[in-house]
DNA sequence: TGGCTAATGCAAATATCTTTGCTTTAGACT
DNA sequence: AGTCTAAAGCAAAGATATTTGCATTAGCCA
């Protein structure tokens, strides 16, 4: 069979499932396992493939560096493909968006993994700041009381101080803080 | 001289001096320009130690590792005695803070620093965050017209979105953004 | 001025990380 | 079932980073 059907190396040829997913999937507990232990800093690619039970080379062959690997992984830590259960009640839905955002960065691993795509951000465009902005006009979208409330309004007031406490004071991070925010913007946004 | 003074191993016998001195200004602005050409990923001790001329066992004696290194350099660069020139109008003192805040994080290397200090943030208390409290607060201590405007509402209203644009896209910061935040909390702070 | 000593310089020894060539495994397609 | 091949395993070589003991330098204090 000479020519074969010359198939393009495309992504469909790629082989998601299987050996490598069962390589991600330990890769990723052992991350946030890691992470949760002894933080990102010192995190290397020995170390986590011995936590994986996967060789080192794999996952140089796949990620290339640490902080790449950090970076690939932090993406998916916070659904992007979630269910948001609008009600069109702006105040209301942003109240439960914002619950969620604090809810899920509450967990040390994955405060520690926004840190560390913190660290490789500023380059690329980051997919915490992608998300974040896609979910805000979803919940406008569907706001029938949104007035001229906008994404960026949504984005200053609402993730932003959200994620400074996250990375800088997690401590201070809780359900009032979340009541605050929102009911700040209950306040003044019209 | 057998019973000399006893002297505590305190902080007074310490040098910061001379040498010391001579090598901590080498490694600093050593570590601004590396941090500029290659961001703050790769950087590593004897990369740092090279282009400042200085032994890599006397970085690692001094700090440890590049992340601490990098974390207390961090520290300095916006400098937390700087003068703030306070008119006791809250709006036009929060515009020229936050003017002062976006020019300096407007620098790559400066942002780069931000970002290499979020990384190693969220267990020790960030000076980030104590610096800007600490000016947020002597702004409204002067401010003549604060209203209940709180501490917490300018982290919340003006550094935060800032600092979050600063790590995840620098690239759409700058005097409009300032312009921005700050009309915003004109108009509903009282 | 002269001793004292913190901090650095230097260099060798280790420890770790990273790359690379080859082999093996196991999905995917015929 | 059989073939093809992306991805993983393995192991050795190479590159880097880190530690450590000893020598040197230069502030500091008497």
């Amino acid at each position: 069979m000479a020519v074969a059907h010359v198939h393009k190396m495309d992504a469909t040829n790629r082989r998601p499932g299987g050996r490598s997913a069962e390589v991600l999937g330990r890769v990723r507990s052992s991350v946030e396992s890691l992470i949760a232990e002894r933080g990102a800093e010192s995190l290397t690619i020995p170390m986590l493939a011995e936590r994986a039970g996967v060789q080192p080379s794999s996952l140089y062959r796949r990620w290339g560096d640490i902080s790449s690997l950090l970076n690939d992984l932090a993406t998916y830590k916070l659904d992007p493909d979630r269910p948001l259960t609008l009600t069109g009640n702006l105040v209301e839905d942003v109240r439960s968006w914002a619950t969620e955002i604090v809810a899920h960065y509450s967990k040390p691993e994955n405060a520690a993994m926004l840190r560390a795509g913190a660290a490789s951000a500023g380059t690329r465009e980051s997919d915490c700041l992608r998300h974040r902005r896609a979910e805000a006009a979803a919940i406008l979208e569907q706001a029938r009381d949104a007035g001229d409330t906008t994404v960026e309004d949504l984005l200053n007031r609402v993730t932003a101080p959200i994620i400074y406490r996250v990375i800088f004071s997690p401590w201070d991070l809780g359900v009032e803080f979340v009541d605050g925010v929102v009911t700040d913007l209950a306040r003044t946004a019209r």
